[in-house]
DNA sequence: CCCTACATGATACTGAGTCTCGTGAATACG
DNA sequence: CGTATTCACGAGACTCAGTATCATGTAGGG
């Protein structure tokens, strides 16, 4: 796998030790964070290092592909090292339990409304509100 | 059609002036806008119109069903008029037009997700965000 | 018609993200 | 190497969507 530093050169972008700090952070959280929770994380290994670069670096990484930027609710970016997944949800409205469903799911339908309507389609956003499987279970005994 | 009005009672939302006039220049609008988008195309109509009525006004209809949010880029929420039927679109970044999607779209994948997972499904929602035909058209040549 | 709870409007506040600017470091070039 | 140039850094001010507060207005139940 090529280097984050041989990513940024091939970006054009400059290879600095804060960005390879912001970039080993990022591979190491292993979840998506956002820029203010990794800049809280940060200074407590690199007590100097500004709030601002850490949002500027962010941005170097996604534009040489080393990290990948995803919306999240409340109006904050998402960041995460290499290659997301895109979040599905199956939300239960009986005991609040989300879980997640994969890209595979709607890879087809993505597909199909492609080729029927035209669009080009970017991203998306699939959300299932039910019963998961334990509250069903429990339900049909004791609604 | 059920009107805005019978859509707010029956979510327990009371019915005043400011949110009829909202939902109708959400309607009119026939294409996603934020909420600062609307605020400032309603105070030439109505002036004494609040910005946080406004933002406040557009949960409220999301909340009744009447209305739609969407994330768009920069951190900012898109809102649509929405039938409540219809819960599937597809939503152009570019020109911001908003398309339904058919129920028969996510019939399949929502009958794979209840059998593979167990899950019970009572609603779902699928938005797609990309580019419609004519902008995928337009952006082709002059991009 | 009156009462009460909720909506409104004005405005202050919050917080993610951006911009500015003086300083410092990375790359280009000799 | 040594120097020049260009861009990144750190600190902090700024922007702006969205939220909270609070006094006043109004919808809707009695």
């Amino acid at each position: 796998m090529e280097s984050t530093t041989d990513r940024l050169r091939d970006a054009g972008e400059r290879v600095t030790r804060q960005r390879l700090i912001v970039s080993d952070a990022l591979t190491a959280m292993g979840r998506q964070v956002t820029a203010q929770e990794l800049y809280e994380r940060l200074r407590r290994s690199e007590p100097r290092i500004g709030r601002a670069t850490v949002f500027r670096t962010l941005e170097a990484l996604v534009t040489a592909g080393v990290a990948r930027r995803l919306e999240q609710d409340g109006h904050v970016y998402g960041y995460v090292a290499c290659r997301p997944e895109h979040h599905h949800h199956l939300a239960c409205d009986r005991c609040g339990r989300v879980e997640e469903i994969g890209e595979s799911y709607i890879r087809p339908v993505a597909e199909r409304v492609a080729s029927d309507l035209g669009f080009t389609i970017d991203d998306a956003r699939l959300d299932f509100y039910g019963r998961c499987a334990r509250c069903t279970a429990e339900s049909a005994s004791a609604d």
